[in-house]
DNA sequence: AGTGTATGCTCCC
DNA sequence: TGGGAGCCCTACAC
């Protein structure tokens, strides 16, 4: 078979072959039932999808006409921004892997982008840790150590008082008191950024608490917290996976690990709970344009859309999704709010229309099984394009030869538009977005943060990115140490790709070489740099 | 290079 | 509806 081939070209594997397997994936692999459907849905689609198109022969020509129809004062936004999108999506094929931070000692379980600040974003961590930097600004980080701290401990909560100072000093002062408490998870389950104050997050704990964190230095306010089991070895039985803030509705959605879904005030105050799924609640999100309208995905195999007016019990939802798997999340697109995506923890990737909720306009057919000791993958919206990425973890039962790329579909034609991949960032990129101004990829591999974008970082920037690699390493090292003495089976350390290391090592070494590098990053550099 | 370890999910009783 | 055996098969430290 062609895997063999495939799998030694692995590096240096050129553009043209990129583009060649992106056609081979949303070809043959995505069967002709997909097809079918897609041609199904063009024509109830209407106009829309079948500009989108016209346009691709358009191309730029059409831009202008747009802009010269909008001066006119037509509303036309929606065409331009299908006109903008061909032009993005061929810009992607010169993306490359910018660079690599690696904060913690666990791995990555969520990420989320600044809300206004396009080059900040914040990760925690299977270890309760969350981790906020500036990839530009390499210094410009802050620390929040994990609690992983029973009621008892309450000086704990000191850490959290100045985040730089913990982030040099405190990781190898305050090991002690950590280990008796520490169970098995106070893993980040969730992370929004509070849109009323951005030096803020709400967070969802392994650890059985809901949690408003600052960066600034301010003490985290417990806003939930599940009961105290009592048990020997755990805290809790019972801890939240999730969040997503209302403004509007002054609310938090959270859901626990046994299908529980809490409605809070913003003050913490509950409003609502009851067993919604039949299993844990992986994902709860408000409509931002639709306020009461409220979607949960669940290990149940469902996700289901809930009208926040009206919510009783499990059975008043408005909508039930039913997946062939456990289902990772349900996003609705940020655009107009009028779609859904959802990841199953198999291989497939749904994409519903509020015009009809009752089955999927797309399901694309994409390897990204669970593994327990992988953070599960979830597909992503961009911002304001049609397109979605996502990280594949290569299953030759689902698609054979394939690498571990990032990848990115175009959602009204579900098709495989573009490939992210760099030899250096090996492992599997278990969660990927955009950030809110749709240039830059940020992704969750391991224990590593890996940024992606147009930008020659990792020559032009290369001491940054070395600065900052080495940084994380060495905190890692005081981090791992103070670890170790807590508890022996929840060591782990923070360690980038080797080859990863080997490469910044070696571009220390010798600047001229700067343009020789891998295969990979190299050959999308060749291509044209917009912007 | 080889081993140990890490709070997922499913299925069956 | 709860508990536990069995299985999914990565990424890290030592």
């Amino acid at each position: 078979m062609k895997t063999r081939q495939k799998k030694s070209a692995d590096a240096s594997e050129s553009k043209s072959k990129v583009k060649k397997r992106a056609g081979e994936n949303s070809g043959p692999t995505l069967s002709k039932k997909l097809r079918e459907r897609k041609d199904g849905e063009t024509s109830k689609q209407g106009p829309h999808l079948k500009s989108a198109g016209a346009h691709k022969r358009g191309g730029y020509g059409s831009i202008l006409h747009y802009i010269y129809k909008s001066t006119l004062g037509q509303s036309l936004h929606s065409k331009m921004r299908q006109c903008l999108q061909e032009p993005f999506v061929r810009s992607l094929s010169s993306y490359h892997f910018h660079g690599a931070t690696s904060p913690f000692d666990r791995r990555i379980t969520c990420l989320e982008w600044h809300p206004t600040h396009p080059t900040t974003l914040a990760v925690g961590s299977k270890g309760g840790d969350i981790y906020l930097q500036d990839f530009k600004v390499p210094t410009k980080k802050t620390f929040l150590q994990g609690m992983g701290v029973g009621d008892s401990v309450t000086d704990m909560k000191f850490n959290k008082l100045n985040p730089s100072q913990l982030f040099t000093s405190s990781m190898g002062g305050l090991h002690v008191c950590f280990c008796a408490q520490s169970g098995a998870g106070d893993f980040i389950g969730g992370m929004k950024f509070c849109p009323t104050d951005l030096s803020k997050v709400y967070v969802a704990s392994g650890e059985g608490t809901l949690t408003m964190q600052s960066f600034e230095g301010r003490t985290p306010t417990v806003l939930s917290r599940s009961q105290d089991c009592g048990h020997d070895h755990h805290n809790v039985c019972y801890w939240y996976c999730c969040v997503d803030v209302s403004v509007s509705r002054q609310m938090l959605v959270t859901g626990d690990n046994v299908g529980q879904l809490v409605l809070l005030g913003l003050d913490g105050q509950k409003i609502f709970s009851d067993k919604l799924h039949k299993a844990k609640v992986t994902h709860a999100e408000f409509n931002p344009r639709c306020d009461w309208l409220l979607a949960t995905a669940s290990v149940d195999h469902t996700v289901k859309l809930w009208d926040l007016r009206n919510i009783k019990d499990k059975k008043s939802f408005l909508h039930e999704m039913p997946h062939e798997r456990a289902v990772n999340s349900a996003y609705f697109n940020p655009l107009d709010c009028s779609k859904l995506l959802t990841t199953d923890q198999y291989d497939q990737i749904r994409i519903y229309s509020s015009s009809d909720w009752s089955k999927p306009q797309h399901i694309i057919q994409h390897p990204h099984r669970q593994f327990q000791h992988l953070t599960p993958i979830k597909a992503t919206w961009h911002p304001f394009y049609d397109l979605i990425v996502v990280g594949r973890y290569p299953d030759d039962r689902v698609c054979p030869g394939d690498q571990r790329t990032i990848d990115i579909f175009d959602s009204n034609t579900a098709e495989l538009v573009c490939q992210l991949q760099d030899p250096t960032a090996s492992g599997i990129k278990s969660i990927n977005k955009f950030n809110p101004m749709g240039d830059v990829i940020g992704s969750g591999m391991g224990v590593t943060v890996l940024v992606w974008d147009q930008n020659e970082s990792l020559i032009s920037d290369r001491h940054k990115a070395q600065e900052e690699t080495s940084t994380s390493v060495d905190s890692l090292r005081g981090q791992r140490r103070r670890r170790q003495q807590r508890s022996s089976r929840d060591r782990r350390g923070p360690v980038v790709d080797a080859k990863l290391k080997k490469k910044l090592a070696s571009l220390e070494e010798s600047e001229s070489k700067t343009k020789t590098q891998t295969g990979c990053t190299k050959q999308k550099q060749v291509q044209m740099r917009k912007k």
